[in-house]
DNA sequence: TCATACATTAATGTATACATAAACATATAC
DNA sequence: GTATATGTTTATGTATACATTAATGTATGA
C-alpha cells in the first residue's frame, strides 16, 4: 500500500528538516543522530544521505558527520545562471511545440494565482504559483534530463528564498514577463519566448545576489 | 596510502566497465554478481550503485537487478541540449573574464592536438583532445556546478562515441570553429564565443541524433 | 609553557545475517 | 486449455556486528 522504503523516508525527512530550517546549513550530523530521530537504523539513512549528497543538498565527510551545505552568494550566482540557460530553452523548445490552449491552462493558471497572491499580498502564495509556473514551463519544454538538473537547481534556490522573500522588492515586473512568455509560446513564438524569459531570470539573478552580498549571508 | 575506499573503487571500476561496453548498455546485474566480481561484500557496491544511478549511468529496479543504462537517440538530443546551452555560457564566461595567453595555453594546445590528429588520421587521439579542449573550456567558465553538470553528460556522451566515432564524417569544421572560440575568448569578445560554440554544438548534436536515427540505435 | 608522542575514543566503512516481498512455478478448478 | 490461487524461490531492503581510522585527550619531555 505505502510501499515507501524507509531510504525514500529517510530522503523526504531530511529534504523536509532542510528545507524548514531544522538542519540549519553548515550544520553536521552524525549517522547514527538522523538514524534515531527517524526511527530506523544507519543503513537507509546513509544511503539517504548519498543521493542528497549526489544532489548538493548535503556533504558527507568523513568522521565529521553529514553536513548540510551551505549556499552562499556565489553559489547562488553559479545557480541561477544554469537556471537562466536550461529555463530559458525549455521555453523555446515549450513554443516551437504547438501546444493548444488547453496543454498550456497550468501555466495560465499558475499566472492568475501570481496576481491574485500579489494583490493579497501574500508572499508566500506568490512564491508557490511562481515555482509552479516554472515547473510547469520546464515540462513543457520535454527534456527529462533538463528537468531533473533545473529542479535539483530550485531545490537550492528554494533553501535561499526562505530567507530572501521578505527582503526583496515586489515581484511586479515578473508576472509581466510570465505572461509575455506565455503568450509567445501560445503563438510559437520561441525567439521571444526564449529571450524574455532569459532576461526574467537574469534579473532575478542580479537582484538576488546583491542582496545576499550585502547582507553578507556569505555562509548561509 | 592508496587511501581509497572500495565505494570509491567500485564507482571506478564500474564507470570503467560500463565505458569499456564490459557491462553493455540495458544489461541488468545482480548486487551479488558485482560484489563478487569486485571482491567485496554488497554494501559497498550498493553504495557504487547509487551514485552512479544519480549520475544516470545505472538504474536500480527492484529485483530486476542493476541496469545499465541505455542511450537512445532521444537521450542524445537530450544531453546534447543541455551540453549547447551550459558549455556556450561558460565560453561566454571565459570570453568575459580576462585571461591572459598563458591561462589560455591548454586550450591552444588542444586545438593544436586536433589539427594533428586529423592529420594523422587518428580518430581516438582526435576525440582525446575534443575532450580535452571542452573540458578546459568550461573550467574556464568558472561554475563548479555547471563544471559538473556537463561533466555528467559527457560521461553519456562518451559511451555513445564509441559506436559513433567511426560512422561520422570527419570534424574538419569542428577545428575551425574551436579556432574561432579560442579567439573569441582572448580578445573578450563573449558574444562570438558564445554563439560560435553554441552553433558548433547544435550541429554536432543533429549530426549524431541523424546517425543514430539512421542507424536505428534505439535502445544501444 | 609548548610541542610531540602515545593512548583512547568514537564515527565511519564494510561485512554479514535476516526479514520482506516480488517473480516464478506449480497445482487446482473450471 | 486457460485462469486463478498457492507455494517456492530469491534478490533486495534493512538491521546489526565488527574492523578501521581519524580525531581527541593525555602525558611526557624539553
Amino acid at each position: 500500500m505505502g510501499a515507501m522504503s524507509n531510504v525514500e523516508r529517510a530522503v523526504s525527512a531530511l529534504r523536509q528538516m532542510i528545507f524548514a530550517g531544522e538542519l540549519p546549513p553548515g550544520s553536521d550530523h552524525l549517522e547514527s543522530e538522523l538514524a534515531e530521530q527517524l526511527g530506523m537504523s544507519r543503513t537507509p539513512v546513509r544511503e539517504a544521505a548519498l543521493m542528497l549528497q549526489a544532489q548538493g543538498l548535503v556533504e558527507m565527510r568523513p568522521r565529521r558527520g553529514i553536513r548540510i551545505s551551505p549556499v552562499s552568494a556565489t553559489d547562488m550566482a553559479e545557480i541561477y545562471d544554469i537556471l537562466t540557460e536550461l529555463e530559458s530553452l525549455a521555453a523555446a523548445r515549450a513554443a516551437e511545440t504547438q501546444y493548444s490552449k488547453s496543454d498550456l491552462a497550468t501555466l495560465a493558471t499558475a499566472i492568475r494565482d501570481m496576481d491574485a497572491a500579489l494583490a493579497a499580498d501574500d508572499l508566500r502564495a506568490w512564491a508557490e504559483a511562481d515555482d509552479r509556473f516554472h515547473r510547469e514551463l520546464v515540462r513543457l519544454g520535454r527534456n527529462a534530463r533538463l528537468s531533473m538538473v533545473v529542479s535539483v537547481m530550485r531545490d537550492q534556490v528554494r533553501r535561499a528564498r526562505a530567507t530572501t522573500l521578505f527582503m526583496r522588492p515586489k515581484p511586479k515586473q515578473s508576472n509581466e514577463d510570465h505572461r509575455i512568455v506565455y503568450q509567445a509560446i501560445a503563438r510559437g513564438d520561441a525567439k521571444t519566448a526564449h529571450d524574455t524569459h532569459h532576461a526574467h531570470r537574469q534579473a532575478a539573478r542580479d537582484m538576488l545576489v546583491a542582496l545576499l552580498e550585502k547582507h553578507q549571508f556569505h555562509g548561509l
